[in-house]
Parts: structure tokens; sequence; C-alpha cells
DNA sequence: GTAAAAGCGAACAGACTGTTCGGAAATTCT
DNA sequence: AGAATTTCCGAACAGTCTGTTCGCTTTTAC
């Protein structure tokens, strides 16, 4: 019962002994399973905002003590989830996606980067509605588009590196267009579940936001 | 001190004497505006969320049943000035912008409508900033954009009305990626204030995403 | 000037938060 | 299996915020 999540694993790549990635101890992995598990619940049917703490303890059925022996509060454990589904995104990205400029050229052999998104939002859709859809904390949605942000940046940096005139758009612009269409086609499809699949979400996205793409990034060289 | 703004002005269009409009209580108004000002100054200050209806009490130096005497909660107060707002929207609107079909067919004489709205945030950019900007109110957001998507949608099949064929992506999708570009090039815009006009922001944002729209909407007829 | 409306301020019950404690229970290590 | 450690429990706590009530005072409209 030491502190909280931030401390954890601090010991990067080393580990006493012979197990690799050791397990904590079984109370631990228990409780904090159950304490998100209630989480999502509660945000499926109430919303983020209208869950308190309270309710989570009484839906897991744990005492007050330990929710904060845990987490910090609330959005403590509501991130703890997003990290976890973070790194389910890199292998599934690794796994199927094109390896880059995918969302500028889609001429290569997977599927571009947003359709690999909106692929593994389509597997894991309960808890991307969660962490994305309108129900969710806006603390996550913030952080997740930050980082989003981040990459699509990357990408576009690329795609005009060696030109000699400025774009006809700002750069930064762009990025931020990009990233809205995506976060809002994304969030809309998971909250009011169209049927289309994440492929096909993915291909409709291309087809709308990649034409605005290229003019805000000026003639091709 | 009867009830509360879901009451006022019930009467539609008719008033009891001469004056059109008729003004109400000097204390009324007053009283409106002080918790309104205190609202926006502690909103800019803190963001929305860590804001109490106690700060707002302490600052416009108001008794508790006041604010209760005027307004159901914090998002009630917040929405009265959201309307204030629409208000001088519409106006705004009505002046500067082309008739219709400005945000497809961008060769009119007045600035588009993406165009207009940019310029109407810009002169009002504090109050824009409360309430459509990352620090505002998730609530107010979500019924802007609620407000916004009818207005496009709209918009767009008005564009598609006399066509045989499906167009290549479906209409509602094609709405959710304008409304989606729109606000997040106008809030990005309202909180990172770079150096743009409304007018430059709006010219983007068609170079943008009119391209996208017309490949979603499909050839012109 | 009078009557009606609005503001005041104090007090209230209810809910939630985040922290503390010692004792009870589970788990790990040997 | 037994000892040592870690975690959980549960109750209680002070503190904050909400939304409502009441009788009294002030301001306003007519």
């Amino acid at each position: 019962m030491r502190g909280h999540r931030s401390e954890a694993n601090v010991s990067g790549k080393l580990f006493g002994n012979g197990e690799r990635r050791r397990a904590e101890d079984r109370r631990v992995r228990r409780t904090r399973r159950l304490l998100r598990e209630a989480l999502v619940a509660l945000i499926l049917e109430k919303g983020y905002d209208k869950v308190t703490v309270q309710d989570v303890l009484d839906r897991a059925d744990l005492g007050r003590a330990t929710f904060y022996a845990h987490f910090r509060d609330k959005d403590d454990l509501l991130v703890s989830g997003f990290e976890e589904l973070q790194e389910s995104l890199r292998e599934h990205l690794a796994r199927v996606a094109r390896p880059s400029r995918a969302d500028v050229d889609p001429s290569g052999g997977g599927i571009g980067l947003a359709g690999a998104l909106f692929d593994h939002a389509g597997q894991q859709r309960r808890l991307y509605r969660v962490l994305m859809g309108r129900r969710g904390g806006a603390a996550v949605f913030k952080h997740a588009r930050g980082q989003f942000t981040v990459l699509v940046r990357e990408h576009l940096e690329e795609a005009v590196a060696n030109r000699q005139a400025a774009p006809p758009v700002p750069l930064e612009v762009t990025v931020q267009y990009v990233v809205s269409a995506f976060l809002g086609l994304l969030t809309w499809w998971l909250d009011s579940d169209p049927p289309y699949t994440g492929e096909q979400m993915g291909r409709m996205f291309e087809q709308l936001v990649i034409p605005g793409v290229r003019a805000g990034l000026g003639p091709r060289l």
C-alpha cells in the first residue's frame, strides 16, 4: 500500500528474480481490475461526470481507503485504463498498418493508419467509447488528442520536408484540421453506432480528408 | 423571484403595454449581469470545471439565495450567456454572410459562412473562448455542436437534393466531417491565439474542407 | 406613497472528497 | 507449514459544495 501508480515500475527493465515482468500481489491486480471494470460500467451508464468515487466503491464493493491506496482520484483511475489501451494499440498498429505516411499517400499494402485506428476502436469498442466518446472524461480525451496531434504533425512535417515554397495553408492549421476531422468521425462512430465497419470508416475518412490535406500542403514536388 | 429562466418570455411576441421587449426590473438585470460577468472571468482564470457556484457568488458579491432565484445551476447560467451570443450571431450573419450554400459554393459576393463565423468569434473572442474553448463547459459546447450540425446538414441536403445516384460517402458522415473540422479549427484558434484574422481562418477552412466535401457528395450534376 | 418584487444572510440536510487509524485477512517467501 | 509482509477493511473525520428554506430589509414600479 505504498504509493500510487506513478511510482510503479520504476525499476524499468531490471527485475529481482528470474520471472520477467513480475506479477504483483494478486490482491492488487484484483482490486485494480474491479475498480476499472466498475468505472467503465458506470461511465457507460451515467457518463463520466456523474460517476462519483463513491459509486465506483459501491459497485466494486471495496473499501474507501483501498481506492485511495491505488489511485489519486477518479481521473487517475481512468488514465490507467487508457495506458493499457495504448499498449494494445501499439501492437495492433505494428501488425496491420502500412509503414508510414499512410494517411497522405494511401497506396501501400496494408490499410491506412486511419483505417487501422478505426479497426482497433471497433475491436475495443466498449473501452474506446468510455475513453473517447461523449460520455467519457474530457481529461483523457484531451490527453489522447494531444498524443494524436503529435503523431499527425510528425507525418505531415515529413511530407513537406524538402519543399522550397511555403504551403498555402500553415502546417499547424492542417494538422489541427486532420486531427479534428479524425477524432470527430471517430467519436461520432463510437457514440451513434452506425452500420459501418472500421475499415469502411477509414476509407471514408481518407476520401474526405486527403483532398484537403493535398490542398493544404500545396503542389507535390 | 418567481421562477427560472425557462419561464421567462413565455408570452412570445405579445407584450403588455406599448413598449416592445419590455425591460425587466433593474435589479434583475443587474444581478444577472453580475453573475454572468463573474462566471466568465472565473472560467478564463480556472476553467469551467473548477469554478463553483460559491466562487461565482463571492466574485459577484451576491447572496446564495439570489443565485438560485435566477438560475437552476452553473450550467444554466452559462447557457444564458450562450443564448445572448446566439442572438448576436444571427444578426452578424444576416449582415455579412452570403445568402446560402456559401460553404459549398464559395463564389458569391460576401464572405463565406465559415468566414463569417470566424469573424464573429474574433469580435467576441472573450465570450467565445468561454463558451467554445477548452476551458469552457462541455455542456454548452455539445449544445452548440448540435445546433451547428443541424445547420450544416440542411446546407448539404440542399446541395444533393436533386441527384439520382447516392453520394460516395453517406451524407451524415460528411456532415460530421464538416462540423468536426470547423469546430476543431475554431477552438484551436480561440485557445492558442495564432496571428490569423477570422477572415483568414475562414479562407483556410474552405481550402481544406471544401475539396473533401466535393469528394464526399460526389460529382456535381 | 404603497404594494409588489427582489435581495439578503443565515442556517440546514445531504452528498462527496480525501485522509487517518488499528485490527483482520490474504499472500508471498523460505 | 510458518513467519513476515503486504494489503484490505471499515469506521470515523474535517472540509467543501450544493440546493433549499425562511423571515426580514431594500429597491423598484406604478
